[in-house]
DNA sequence: GAGTCTTTCCTAGATGTTCTAGGGGAACCA
DNA sequence: TGGTTCCCCTAGAACATCTAGGAAAGACTC
């Protein structure tokens, strides 16, 4: 039985994600391993959250699908972003720095 | 128009009113208040969200309700942390804390 | 070449939180 | 007396995430 619970932060999902396919183009398994890894094991996305979100973003136009050969020559489908994409990226991360901050100052100054 | 919505991240509700309460007893409204104003009128917590989360809050034994008058002679329920609340209150911290920093390596790390 | 493991994708339904959009009473103020 | 503010409350909608499955196909083991 671990300590922590592995959780996410309900409306953090979208950032995370785009956030993730900044450099390269990935697979959704891997966008989820990369999160994961980057995170120090603290956020763990499941599946069943992972492919609706991946949908949501890509009917909103932020991303780009494709179907290729993951590095294990398996079927896997890459996401890329899309200008869209990069711009909701720099407006999450904005709206994210400001919730975050606005948090810490009430914990603080309580 | 507002160039920025102001909302909450969905799950930490609970933090923040466990924070507000934790030097005095307060009232709903007084929390909604007290929270806009510490965070810079970036937190706004609609009353819809707001009591329904204190009856939560208030069965899982973290907070108690009496009844009382407000500072300008109304009716008014005051709610105070329990000693459970003030554990809750820790864990939550710890966690925000945790997650908070996971959300940022990850933003840099990209 | 049979069987198992891993990778990768997918979905339906449940769960839980927050918001929308109301309603209402009572004190204060003009 | 009438309007405004304070303070409480609720039903239902909206929405994101999770649970708990299923499935196919390559890789590995023997």
């Amino acid at each position: 039985m671990p300590t922590t619970k592995a959780e996410l932060l309900q409306g953090t999902l979208d950032l995370l994600i785009l956030t993730t396919l900044q450099a390269d183009p990935l697979h959704g398994y891997g966008i989820a391993q990369k999160l994961q890894q980057r995170s120090d094991d603290v956020l763990v996305v499941e599946e069943g959250s992972l492919y609706p979100a991946l949908y949501r973003m890509e009917e909103k136009g932020w991303i780009d699908a494709e179907w290729g050969k993951s590095e294990n020559n398996r079927r896997a489908k890459f996401y890329s972003l899309t200008r869209s994409g990069r711009k909701q990226l720099k407006e999450e991360t904005a709206i994210w720095e400001r919730v975050c901050r606005a948090i810490t100052l009430v914990l603080q100054t309580a």
